[in-house]
DNA sequence: ATATTTACTACGACAGACGTAGTACGACAG
DNA sequence: CTGTCGTACTACGTCTGTCGTAGTAAATAT
């Protein structure tokens, strides 16, 4: 099967992980297996990739982190929670807004869909 | 009216180009209003973008390049003409299926469509 | 006891985009 | 004939995001 190569996606990897964190707080590990689960296994984020993300995420005010520990199990490491601030909201919106027109722009380049006659 | 930024497109310029190159030779000036134009406007490609992926495509043997006058004119400048090689074809084959499930992936983590709850 | 999974951090290399600058030719205005 | 504008590039350097490699350390499974 076809996978993704990540140079295609970048400058999306804010835009899904943004996405994640719209359904609430969430850490690396965690937010790595959604985005694996939600592109039906399609695109798997580098680690480095997605710390670094969440670096220049949280300087650019998009996301806030706190140290907590899962009240669901009896674990007590500490993990490094993200939360998405308002102004990671307006981000994010402003990035669906550009990818409606990016599709757009990108689908005018694409095999203009009705070229049957490739002889 | 919203422009798209280039890191977006990143990855696809190459895309773009191709596109233009496969309805025959043309050169830098000359396929840059061709992205404007078939961009409704919405994309202008910077020179030196342009000019370094020609240079990288045609290393790569996706174009090749050749020195010619334009003989609709008396103009006796000589341009740099670029045209798509079969390796440039079938580039571009593979980037527009790999477009199709680039969409497909980042359209999961983009608004989830009908989600008109938001109070 | 040891291996694996989880949960990170640090460092450095690399590629593509692009800002700035400069060259050079032709056309056209003043 | 001189200057400006449009055309047609080249060179150089910076920046950003991605990602390979490596290391640390706690929790969990074997």
């Amino acid at each position: 099967m076809n996978t993704i190569t990540s140079d295609v996606i970048r400058g999306y990897h804010d835009t899904m992980i943004l996405f994640i964190l719209t359904s609430g707080p969430s850490y690396g590990y965690e937010i790595s297996k959604r985005i694996r689960e939600v592109s039906d296994g399609k695109y798997v984020i580098k680690e480095t990739t997605l710390y670094s993300a969440f670096a220049r995420m949280e300087k650019n005010g998009y996301i806030e982190s706190f140290i907590s520990t899962p009240q669901d199990s009896g674990n007590s490491k500490k993990r490094t929670y993200y939360h998405i601030t308002e102004a990671g909201r307006r981000y994010y919106e402003e990035k669906c807004r550009e990818w409606i027109l990016t599709k757009d722009v990108i689908e005018h380049f694409i095999g203009k869909g009705e070229n049957h006659g490739n002889h």
